[in-house]
DNA sequence: AGCCAGATGTCCT
DNA sequence: GGACATCTGGCTA
């Protein structure tokens, strides 16, 4: 389920407006035999939600101030779910920008500016004075880029509104309000297992879109250890669109000191 | 690339 | 009572 998820839109309609993201990274975790799952001990009032039927939203809350989403994918008593780790926005980004703004300054370092999101070139390049430079910093201060958006699964849900509220929310029906919907490429079961067996030998090349965003050709995916994961780490369970700029950064996990 | 703080829920002893 | 978490953002080197 995890690399057919790719691709795919989740958007959240809220009284504020709707957000929508392409999901461009996704991990999988089994349940009983997970030993990094949430459900690996059995159930409890937390992860209750993955041991009921498929196609509905497991939200966890972690680090004191995050949440996380996954979707369920087994039948009721099989807990399985696959955690969403980033997408592209695809549908109201400016409110999704709102939601996001503050927490992070542009990042300088991905060729885009974010004062283009306003109109406002910013540049180190010679000729650019240093109040230009100020104010474009004091700018970019309160921006978060469009890469930045829902790079990471703590941010898709910041940027989509998703919190302990959606825990338990039906992503199947049409009428809900966050629902899961497929994407502009569909990938077979052929694409998927050759995705997989391609991992770590397709080049990163980066997938040639339209002006829309739309992805123009079947997306390539890898296929890497997990993010922050210490129990199963050898297991190349996340999957990811090959070269897409909104898939998060790996990091290996650090056990805080005592 | 690496280190660290932040905030609180969850689960284990 | 305590360890630590499916993380992010700020900072240092």
């Amino acid at each position: 389920v995890a690399p057919a998820l790719l691709g795919c839109v989740l958007a959240h309609e809220t009284a504020d407006g709707l957000v929508a993201v392409e999901l461009t990274e996704v991990e999988a975790y089994s349940g009983a035999t997970d030993p990094a799952s949430h459900a690996y001990r059995g159930m409890t009032g937390r992860n209750a939600v993955m041991f009921g039927p498929p196609g509905y939203a497991y939200v966890y809350f972690t680090y004191g101030m995050h949440f996380c989403v996954n979707v369920v994918c087994q039948p009721a008593g099989t807990a399985s779910a696959v955690l969403l780790r980033a997408g592209r926005v695809v549908a109201g980004e400016s409110l999704a920008r709102r939601r996001r703004a503050g927490r992070r300054a542009a990042d300088a370092q991905d060729g885009t500016t974010a004062g283009a999101l306003d109109g406002t070139l910013v540049s180190a390049r010679d000729g650019t004075t240093a109040d230009d430079l100020e104010v474009a910093a004091r700018g970019a201060r309160d921006v978060v880029t469009a890469r930045d958006l829902a790079r990471g699964p703590a941010r898709l849900c910041q940027a989509l509104a998703v919190t302990r509220a959606q825990n338990g929310a039906d992503l199947c029906a049409p009428a809900s309000p966050l629902r899961l919907l497929p994407g502009h490429v569909s990938l077979s079961a052929d694409d998927i297992a050759q995705g997989s067996a391609a991992a770590g030998i397709s080049a990163e090349g980066g997938i040639p879109a339209d002006d829309a965003g739309r992805t123009q050709v079947k997306p390539v995916i890898s296929t890497g250890p997990r993010v922050g994961v210490t129990a199963a780490a050898e297991v190349a369970w996340r999957f990811w669109l090959a070269g897409d700029p909104t898939v998060s950064a790996y990091r290996l996990h650090k056990r805080r000191a005592r």
